[in-house]
DNA sequence: CGGGATCCTGGGAGATACTG
DNA sequence: CAGTATCTCCCAGGATCCCG
């Protein structure tokens, strides 16, 4: 995976991002709207908080998401996609799309 | 990850095959046209013979790619996406889409 | 509540050598 | 040419405990 990241492959740089397979759903959860760190735990079932704490980061990092943190009690933080962020619902629709159009006994294994 | 696969959530069923980073490139080589394995090889510079083996088995046993050998010498073996894998350009459309419309400079980290 | 720190596991991926 | 076999590395992800 070198220097055969042309112009017309677009598709490595999302992959950049979507990588494991939390990532991807993160994404997803936060389309529908900003959410608190245990909103999104609760709705990813299954996700582990230190899981979660790094994805949002490198989102962060990667500046698709930012993170609001209040100084109350208790704490309360909130994620939110960026509009960067916002432009993978194309994306994300188009998994969705096909997934739900894909019967369940056509994928074997 | 566990049951809140609902309908509407079909973009797990898609994360299933589009996992590793090789995985959606590979379906990408493929979109264009039948390819043998060196061909595959040669066009996603960088990977190992080895994961290219292993991700082709997983795409057969999941029935999106066929896999067809002709007892030949020199050996000649066709991969190709079935009409299922097909289906799979909506997705790999958006995420090339996405990548090509995103500035270098968005993109931190 | 929202994490950080630490340790551990599994699988994706690379390197190398060998075979039908 | 198209793999197979083995070994190793890396890292996403999980488990647990602890902190502000």
């Amino acid at each position: 995976m070198a220097d055969h990241c042309l112009p017309e492959c677009g598709v490595e740089r999302c992959l950049l991002l979507l990588d494991g397979p939390w990532a991807t759903l993160i994404v997803r959860e936060l389309l529908v709207g900003p959410r608190r760190f245990n909103e999104l735990k609760t709705a990813l079932d299954g996700i582990s908080a230190h899981t979660l704490t790094h994805r949002l980061k490198r989102f962060e990092q990667h500046g698709i998401v930012t993170r609001t943190a209040f100084a109350e009690t208790p704490p309360r933080v909130v994620y939110e996609l960026t509009a960067l962020g916002m432009t993978l619902s194309g994306v994300l629709n188009a998994m969705n799309a096909w997934g739900v159009s894909v019967e369940d006994e056509q994928l074997a294994g």
